[in-house]
DNA sequence: CGCCCTTTTGAAGAAAATCAAGGGCAGTGG
DNA sequence: CCACTGCCCTTGATTTTCTTCAAAAGGGCG
């Protein structure tokens, strides 16, 4: 299992030279899976190591005392969680696995040395974080209006899947079920299968199954207010 | 004015050793103020400095299409932004004064050097990133109910208050207009007004002007869900 | 086939937005 | 010193959006 190299988020990040790329190439790390549901990182937990998807989805995860969900958070193949480890801090929230999933646990120490030896690594955390941040803003921000909440997250998650290439064209496979976008859009189930059916009505997707279909990539993205610009990919 | 080295955040989230403040105290920085409303750092701006509030409040605001506003984050005294500096990143929101502002500008270069010269600071910054981002993913959470929403944001605001030495007991000055704590909480200013009377009539508050006396801390805090510990104070 | 999970639809109710109009207070200028 | 002005707070009435409750209809899998 050589996978971790050639995915490892960071390359896409950095102008990697050589040697950050073998810096990068020689972290150590351990493959480790969960199957759908299961919690990987827990609430209060302090991981020591940082976490890099390699297959499958899953959701960074909070739940109220009134005993609703909300899902701040979608970690998609290629996706790295690392900030609580590097800091030695307790989860703030939990990581569950949305679908069955491969990750990689890169210890800690390791990959503190790794950015404490090159700047080009360091820097390419804090784009990532920058990222992170940004998507957590324009959440935030969407709360304006259910049917374009639903628009963007839609948008989102295409551009995402697309950059790490897993979307084919405009289509893209969403393993998630409509209650759990409600959860992460702060909506009801319900509501969101409305708006998921206004989206339809209106001829901006079309869908089967989990397979979405974005008709008209322009269109949804002009209705949605999504500009892909705070993903900073670089493609 | 030379109380940057006094104040300035970093001090209060590392177990800095002589080397680290004095690395600290002799960062480069320039000493800039912003009348009310202004803008200090704009939409789409590549800020070359870190930005170090020193007195006043600030915050992260963004406009929606369709006029509305929504802000992302306060920032007050001794909070420091400097990600997208550090990072040589566009700004996805803006940053405006709320109230007149002086703030210190750390040119970035100085402020990578000193990260990149010290494990200490280095951890500093990705601290302040973790709370800043547990305070973007909490407000994420929140939208659960309009009155502890607010509840929510006035423990909030307290709890880094007092952590910053700016508030007494249980009595907080908040210089903003109810406006703003909606556009904060996605609310209308009119709602805002009666979740706020709410609070007063369940005893959790009173209020002259602007100023707010939390009269039971343990009761709004619990009615609100409130946990200071995503916050990492270590007071 | 039958079971469980998810999607879909309907109807009623609650929460928050919108629209509208006063009222308080601080600052300004006559 | 008082009227005027602008900004913010406050309250009421109405409408919209979303939730809640309920039930039926797929859809995949043992």
């Amino acid at each position: 299992m050589s996978r971790l190299p050639q995915i490892i988020e960071l390359m896409r990040l950095c102008d990697a030279s050589e040697q950050d790329k073998t810096l990068i190439r020689t972290l150590p790390w351990e493959i480790d899976c969960s199957t759908k549901h299961r919690q990987i990182v827990g609430l209060g937990a302090t991981p020591d190591f940082a976490f890099l998807l390699l297959e499958g989805w899953a959701a960074r995860f909070s739940v109220r005392r009134n005993g609703t969900r909300r899902i701040t958070g979608f970690l998609l193949p290629g996706d790295l969680s690392w900030i609580h480890a590097l800091a030695a801090a307790e989860m703030d929230h939990a990581i569950v696995a949305v679908t069955d999933c491969v990750y990689a646990k890169v210890p800690a120490y390791a990959l503190l040395q790794a950015a404490g030896s090159s700047a080009n690594v360091s820097m390419a955390l804090l784009r990532a974080k920058l990222v992170d941040e940004a998507i957590l803003r324009t959440w935030l921000r969407n709360s304006e209006d259910a049917e374009r909440s639903v628009g963007h997250l839609i948008c989102e998650l295409h551009a995402r899947l697309k950059a790490a290439g897993l979307a084919q064209g405009e289509s893209l496979q969403v393993p998630l079920t409509q209650e759990q976008i409600g959860d992460a859009l702060s909506l009801t189930s319900v509501h969101t299968n409305r708006m998921i059916r206004k989206l339809r009505e209106y001829g901006f997707i079309t869908k089967r199954g989990s397979q979405i279909k974005i008709v008209d990539i322009d269109a949804l993205r002009r209705f949605s207010a999504f500009n892909p610009s705070y993903l900073h990919q670089t493609l």
